[in-house]
Formats: structure tokens, C-alpha cells, sequence
DNA sequence: ACCGATACCTAGACCTGACAGGGATAGAGC
DNA sequence: GCTCTATCCCTGTCAGGTCTAGGTATCGGT
């Protein structure tokens, strides 16, 4: 009963793009695909969230992107992380951590 | 540098309330206080989010309060929680627990 | 000829939390 | 007596982010 996809925190959809791009370059489908395949299919990347996080974080100057022909021959458009991306990335991965680090701390300590 | 409170990570509000309450009955301002102080002032939850928060719940019929006086003598709306809320926090514990261990998951075996 | 997977995108609804206020009382310090 | 901080409650409005539900098109396999 365990296989249902988890919700996706919400605020998290950016880092994981990122995460994803600082490790290589990646099609929008891709990057959905890649970050089911690694949570080991625990969370799932909706395409009407992906596409708009996509744009918005192209505006922001975290990524950039170019039309590309994948390995079967079909354009598709390419994203590949910035400079300013890999600072936000530095700087978000930082919040995450302190955040669930925090808010652990008060789930455990409300048990005792 | 890093007293400056992390951001409270979206969709766990409920999860923090919840939780507190299992612990015992709090009004409102003392919920933000428990939660603060627990977090070691990482965490501030603001009463523009907090208050619409606990209405939201009563509606759901996850807590329930009743006025009463404080240990000072003031009247204060004590929260308590509910047997459909503690099923409720079993439920969105769980999710959060598996959707950060997802989540940080992917963070890590990007980095490989 | 069809269907599932690949690939892109938008519109609208919805929920949540933050900001910015407003109000009132109690206690401590001057 | 006065002021300031802390305690306590609440609402309106807004921005932000995600999901649902659609639409478009190509490709490979049956």
C-alpha cells in the first residue's frame, strides 16, 4: 500500500531542478523522469509544476536552454544550469537542511 | 549568522499544530511560543498564519478549543486535539517523513 | 490502425503562508 | 501616573506554488 507516490513538499520543486541540472543537462521530461527514477518512484513531478518552475527559474537566470535533438532524433528543449543557478542551488539546499532539521527537532522532542 | 529563522517549510503547519497538541493543550500565542522555543528560535510561526490555520483545523474537526483563563488570569482559547486529528497527524507525519527521506534522497545520489 | 511512451505547453482552480494591519489587557520600569 | 514590552486575539489581502485537466505532436511496437 506503500507505492503510492509521496506529495512533493512543496518549495522543493526548485532545488531538485537544480540539483538534477548541477549534475548534468537534462530535457524537461527528463529531468521528471530522473528524479522519479532516483526516489525510487517516491515522488513524481507533475508536468503542469515542471514547466512553469522551468520558466520561472529561465527568467531568474538559475538555468538557460536550447533546442537539442535527443538520441532518438526528436527535438526537445535542453536545460543547463547557470552560475547564478549553482548559488542558488548552494543557497537553498542550505535552507532545506536547517529547515527539516528544525522542524524534526520539534516533532521528536513533542513525543517525550 | 545563522540565528535568522529558517523558513517554515510550506504544508507543515499543520503538522507542527497537530503535533504540539498531542502534547498537550496550548492556546493559540503559546502554540507559537512551544514551537518556537523547541526549534531554538528557528522556526517563527506568524499569527497572519497561524490563527486562519487553527480555524481551518476546527472546521475540519481536528482540534477543538473552548475560552478559558490563563495561569495570569486572562480569558485565552485553549486548543485541544481531536481523535480524527490524531489520526490526521499520524497520516501527514508519515507523509512528511517519507517525502524528505525521498527528497533527500535524490539530493544525495545527484551529488554521486 | 491503434496505443503507450516521449516530449512540450497553458489555463484555471486551489491552498497555503506571509504581510500588514487592528484591538485589548497585564506587568515592569521609570 | 506613564510608557513600553509581552501576552493574547483576529481579519483582509496578497503572492506564490502546485495540481488538475486539458491540448498538441512524434515515435515505436503490435
Amino acid at each position: 500500500m506503500s507505492d503510492t507516490p509521496a506529495p512533493l513538499l512543496a518549495g522543493t520543486l526548485d532545488l531538485l531542478i537544480l540539483k538534477t541540472l548541477a549534475a548534468g543537462t537534462f530535457h524537461g521530461y527528463g529531468i521528471a523522469q530522473h528524479i522519479k527514477r532516483l526516489s525510487r518512484e517516491a515522488l513524481r513531478i507533475e508536468e503542469g509544476s515542471l514547466y512553469p518552475a522551468l520558466s520561472r527559474m529561465q527568467v531568474k537566470g538559475w538555468i538557460a536552454s536550447e533546442w537539442k535533438q535527443t538520441p532518438t532524433g526528436r527535438e526537445a528543449r535542453y536545460y543547463r544550469i547557470t552560475a547564478a543557478g549553482r548559488k542558488q542551488l548552494g543557497q537553498e539546499e542550505a535552507d532545506f537542511k536547517r529547515s527539516i532539521a528544525a522542524t524534526v527537532r520539534v516533532l521528536k522532542l513533542s513525543d517525550a
